[in-house]
DNA sequence: CATGAATGAGACTTCATTCAT
DNA sequence: AATGAATGAAGTCTCATTCAT
């Protein structure tokens, strides 16, 4: 009895963990740090305020625990879309289309990474780059492979996947500002088009940029 | 003499006043407006906490007219600097530059636009896209332009745009996140590159997305 | 148990109200209310500065508090005295009885009430009419059985009740200049008798009154 | 010519006195000590900040001499009035139709003399009772005189005045408190009726009091 | 002498964190 | 283990007073 009592117990505080987590990102991601409450948090997740401590050492804490369990499931989301794929631009559209629509359907995270730069700069970008190099490591591979086949441009790799993720994240960016108003997935098809094919169409222009 | 004196009286109004925008803008970037303390903001503009007050009705204001300064000279730079070129391509690139160059110039912006989201959501959004809007005519005509000498592809103007203004905000935001650890303007020839030709050399591949 | 706990809680906030509007009585009686710190308050009622704030939303909203609480006080007083007697004469030199007993046992409300027109003139004289007409009915009613049984003379009731409000809080009002350095319910008799036969014996000068 | 010079500065200095002493009283007794502003009274007597701390130490001093000035002027215009007349009743009578006038005339005295018991109550109270105890020998005559005369009954006289001041300052509260809402003069007929006469008619009940 | 810009002490209020129940 | 009442440090803003012009 007592280890199935044990099991039930680890069980709770799992779900109390992700309740918590999930009224954070919520909170966190509308008013940003400094304006969410501790108390909201609690109210939204339907438990005491005290509670909250028990499973969070304080604020900060919390609020990095928000922002490592959302740059994980990205990392996770991504490499697992990727690895159903073959072709090396397909893989590298997979991994655009991916990382719109994880923001899209996470948008809580969304805010909390575009705010709170000032107090959490390192532990966001360390976060950040944790999960980006995790997967740049890949992408790197990606590259690789297209310029080995002659697919693609033989250009600088890492200045090719900084320019792709600022791409990406500007447009997220865009898309916060704006209210969120319209599909952040409608961007893919004009976003690919861009970055693969480029907007000159004289061939001579072309040569100027090449 | 009582002539003079309004206009020293005026001058040093002016004076004060950019005094407490710089002092402002500086602190405000680096630690995010509800870290921000007006007592830092008077002890680096070198004044009184009062006086601040005297000169903005409170801290919200204060960070406001910080973003309006800035959005403010943001667009008149990149006007000046656009009007100086003819060719359109020529133009493009310009704003790209200009644009990156003006915020590695203040890069105490770059963290105020950035942060604040929350509690300035409707302010910096009015702003930024009084700005934008402000300049995206300019763009749409050269867009226009360019398309109509077939100089480049027949795509939508607008998400063009959008992805060029998404694509520049987004470096931005990688360079804040990696600390500005490097010339923001190194940038320019590979952005300017893949946004104006791609990424892609297989011609037959290149057809898939064109 | 449950329900002790709940009945506990509910009689321990009680408890902390009483002493919130105990100790603010006593301190915005003495210094009036812009110059009472809330701190102050706190110190007085053995509680935390937070505490005054978890119970009162702020500083004004105590002060009505004590207000309300006091006048209440006296309304009670007075009616359940009054009812105790049967005599026309005996209830209205009842009512002036109490009127200043009450003042005397609570000088705290005193100050309260004196000072402090300019800010809370509104709610004061709201307050202050709301339990004066709450008890004017009974006194008109008093008036009109006693000039019915020709025990007093047939003059205009509400003239008579304003002269008779003004007496009292016009000795309280000099006994609260002159320090309380004398026991107010000692001018009762003074004050009776001037109100009740007036000062003039000489018949013929009477009439001239009359 | 300087001595013609020295006369016209200190003209204006009693010029500028007086600006300031009619503004601050004005103030002073719309807003209470503690919500008026230096700024506000500047304003109102059209002169710069800086000048009134000429003339006054500070916003303390230049209350207390609103106060000082108020008390001064009531002496006077009590003591000019009462010469006047020969009887002992009219005396009294005249006492209290100067002392009503007056305070409806300077209506601004009334709030300034009410509020700020706290801060103030010394000052106050010590010029009030300058100017009452100023007035009370002058009073103490006229009531010995009518007593000798058999006008008035034998009561003791400091009682009596302490009760007509009461009954006068009372009814200046209430008029205050009900915003100035009548005309104070009017109720001069009723007090004077009510304190001369009293309110029994029926003998038997008027020797229970005498 | 008059002015009003500058100052900073001081007061209110909030809210993260603790801890007794 | 969970709760939420209590706390007080910290931050914003006001305004009496000063002083250079």
């Amino acid at each position: 009895m007592r280890i199935a009592d044990r099991a039930k117990r680890k069980e709770l505080t799992q779900i109390r963990q992700t309740q918590i987590l999930d009224a954070a990102s919520e909170i966190f991601s509308k008013k940003g740090f400094a304006h969410t409450q501790v108390d909201g948090i609690a109210n939204l997740a339907g438990l005491g305020k005290g509670t909250i401590y028990r499973y969070f050492k304080d604020k900060k804490k919390l609020f990095s625990a928000v922002v490592d369990r959302g740059l994980e499931d990205l990392k996770n989301t991504i490499l697992i879309e990727v690895d159903k794929i073959e072709d090396p631009l397909k893989k590298i559209e997979t991994v655009m289309r991916t990382y719109l629509s994880f923001f899209e359907r996470n948008s809580d995270l969304t805010g909390v990474l575009i705010h709170e730069q000032s107090s959490f700069q390192k532990r966001i970008a360390e976060r950040y780059f944790e999960h980006y190099y995790g997967n740049v490591d890949k992408m790197k591979q990606i590259f690789k492979e297209a310029i080995g086949k002659g697919i693609i441009k033989d250009i600088n790799i890492d200045n090719a996947i900084s320019v792709l993720a600022g791409l990406l994240n500007g447009l997220i960016y865009m898309w916060q500002i704006e209210n969120r108003s319209y599909k952040l997935s409608d961007k893919l098809s004009i976003v690919s088009k861009i970055f693969f094919t480029g907007i000159i169409r004289n061939e001579k222009r072309r040569k100027e940029y090449e």
